[in-house]
DNA sequence: GAGTAGTTTATAATGATTCTAAAAAAGTGT
DNA sequence: ACACTTTTTTAGAATCATTATAAACTACTC
């Protein structure tokens, strides 16, 4: 399977259910944003079985801390999470609920001047909300 | 009391806990950054009244609706708000878990290219992720 | 295969936020 | 000031996402 590597190279077990995870999450061309009740649903949908709510956090988690996924900063009810780890932005249509992806070309280069003591920059993320 | 007009100008009547609440949010020259339960301590402190940590809520949600306060986009288990309501950005220290101020001037310049049909941009907030 | 360390699971616990419905306060007209 | 309506406050309950627990299970090592 591709995703053995890949989770041992990281020191994770590549367990079943990581893999099936894997299969959800990164077996496709398009990248996509989800919550975690969403990924639940598709993972039953997709692999017609049934992942405990518990393992998916903690390989939610898990990815996140390894850099497979990212969570996007905003203010919902639920954790926004993207399998697009590249370096992006994103609209969020506030009406609609739904998070758009922004590459990096369509927002042009941000320079942050102020500098913060014994500290070094992880990310920049961008946020642009959109109304009708 | 000063602000009793600004509240009837928003259709919010001027009661006694919101006038209390606008005391600790807004007689300062300091704008600040607040989750729900630090603004109810400092009311417990600042004017010796417990409010229902409901009409806190109700009240925070109810300013930001009017745009005396802002919520800030980031991805924490509490809301984080906003005295300054001008159009700025921010830092987030990932290890002190304390937010800082970013004056548009820090950031320079951002510049959307992309446009989605039929939404306009309400706002652009970036966020500043801070390591050791 | 035996031993151990890591993982999964169902369920319980937690904690922020929202809801509820009754009491209190504010606004309005007389 | 008084009667009446509407809004607000309140304590406590309900909700819902997330995290913790601890027992059963699986992967890895030797």
């Amino acid at each position: 399977m591709k995703y053995i590597e890949k989770l041992r190279n990281s020191g994770l077990r590549p367990t079943k259910q990581r893999l099936q995870i894997c299969e959800v999450l990164f077996n496709t061309d398009k990248t996509f944003h989800f919550t975690i009740n969403e990924l639940e649903q598709k993972i039953k949908k997709q692999t017609n079985n049934k992942i405990s709510l518990a393992t998916v956090y903690n390989t939610v988690h898990a990815f996140e801390k390894k850099g497979y996924l990212k969570q996007i900063p905003i203010n919902s009810s639920e954790a926004y999470f993207d399998t697009n780890v590249s370096d992006h932005h994103h609209f969020y249509d506030l009406k609609e609920e739904k998070l758009i992806d922004l590459e990096n070309s369509d927002v042009g280069p941000i320079n942050i001047l102020k500098k913060i003591n014994g500290k070094k920059i992880k990310s920049v993320e961008v946020l642009v909300k959109l109304e009708d």
